[in-house]
DNA sequence: TAATATATGGTCATTTTGACTATAAGTAAA
DNA sequence: TTTACTTATAGTCAAAATGACCATATATTA
């Protein structure tokens, strides 16, 4: 880019929107929020809205994401803009779209801005979803399985303490598919990517699991180098 | 995004910019133009421009990419936006990256439009490009390593018919590293990707290589599942 | 105390890997 | 025309990883 002067008003704006997956019994939820007002008042959507002048995109979807349903103090990382010019009804809008990881039980949910509601809904339970935000759910959803296969993540989407088991049902319900739970093992243990803690589960009819952590300097490194985590 | 009618001007322009890799004698390049005009008039930077109301953004670096440099009828991927407000000098310009690979032997670059020249150059002797495009290159180039150990490109960087070494040496020059032939070879056999042809190499003054060709069938399959290419 | 659920650890044949070695088939130089 | 040199192509072998199992342990609840 560069060269000549833009020309005004090339585009009408740009917005962001967010695809926040949560992780929650077992069962992989996308988190949306109920338009309060303006041209979809009423319907389930992504988190979104637009960017300012001032501040980075990056800033914008934290910012967004906070003010509409109370999310704040997470990773998220760019997924795609999406830039259809017929993808928004009334003018030209250029979205960029976010997506994150998180783990349900640390976040309360708090409708705010234009957001009348905020709910997670289970991933295959989401409602058709005003502009393409179908399209950009379905795109996020195969780059999160596709990106299990070779990232060690995980880390955010369950508690801070968890049962090997837990993490094979996250990866299970992530790829759709069943594990066995003794190679499942076999595997995390090679890579080392996991501190046994001192501790036990609790409150279980069966017998009590081992806790566990990532090890946050493993997890470094296998990231950079990426994993093949072909399960 | 949505609600609120977009306040006029919430940025001034939206732009592409290209990485367009090439591949030629074991040598992984990376194409850059020269301003012809405008505020970097003189100067090396990626292919790139603005974005205009009507069109997609897909199709805009599809353009962008013909006008100034004549190379047409490739795969451009999205990269990624690229939105820090200070990112361009004199206004607000989100600008949205894309990328290719492409055999360089396919295409003579034909300067145009806003551009005076157009250039291959070594990936390792890239000039200090304006505004944060050598972040951007760093970014793809790094994106790039990441792809090519999951994926089976090489495709469109390579000519039609190829021998295994100059697919070797694909893979060695965009990893920086050195691979073990005898190995690579029986990789490559087992996935079944490769066609051999009923040709060999000419003109060289060693035994003559067979020469083989992708299967895009099984290309097509492998990029589904994704691929694990350790190597 | 028995039924049951899950935890955790182990077996074993098969496949894959990584590091080498050996031979083949060409050209070019002596 | 022999020899040197270069790359092609095939094969070996021990070590590591995988996939499909089985066995036993430890907890709760009927």
């Amino acid at each position: 880019m560069d060269t000549n002067p833009a020309p005004d008003a090339i585009i009408d704006a740009l917005s962001i929107d967010c695809l926040i997956f949560g992780f929650k019994d077992g069962r992989l939820d996308i988190l949306l929020i109920k338009h309060g007002e303006g041209i979809s008042k009423g319907r389930w959507a992504l988190p979104g809205g637009w960017i300012t002048y001032g501040e980075s995109v990056d800033d914008a979807a934290l910012r967004l994401l906070q003010s509409l349903t109370g999310i704040s103090n997470i990773y998220l990382e760019q997924l795609k803009a999406f830039g259809d010019p017929n993808r928004y009804p009334t003018k030209r809008v250029v979205t960029v779209a976010y997506f994150a990881l998180v783990n349900e039980e640390n976040y309360s949910l708090i409708p705010g801005f234009t957001a009348s509601d905020a709910q997670w809904f289970g991933i295959n339970k989401v409602p058709a979803l005003p502009y393409d935000h179908n399209a950009i759910l379905d795109f996020g959803y195969h780059h999160l399985k596709h990106k299990v296969r070779h990232e060690p993540i995980g880390f955010n989407l369950l508690p801070e303490k968890f049962t090997l088991l837990q993490l094979q049902e996250l990866y299970e319900a992530i790829l759709e598919t069943k594990l066995d739970k003794s190679n499942f093992r076999r595997k995390l243990a090679k890579m080392k990517l996991l501190k046994k803690c001192d501790e036990k589960q609790k409150h279980v009819s069966h017998r009590a699991a081992g806790l566990y952590k990532f090890d946050k300097r493993i997890y470094v490194t296998l990231r950079k180098k990426g994993i093949a985590f072909e399960l």
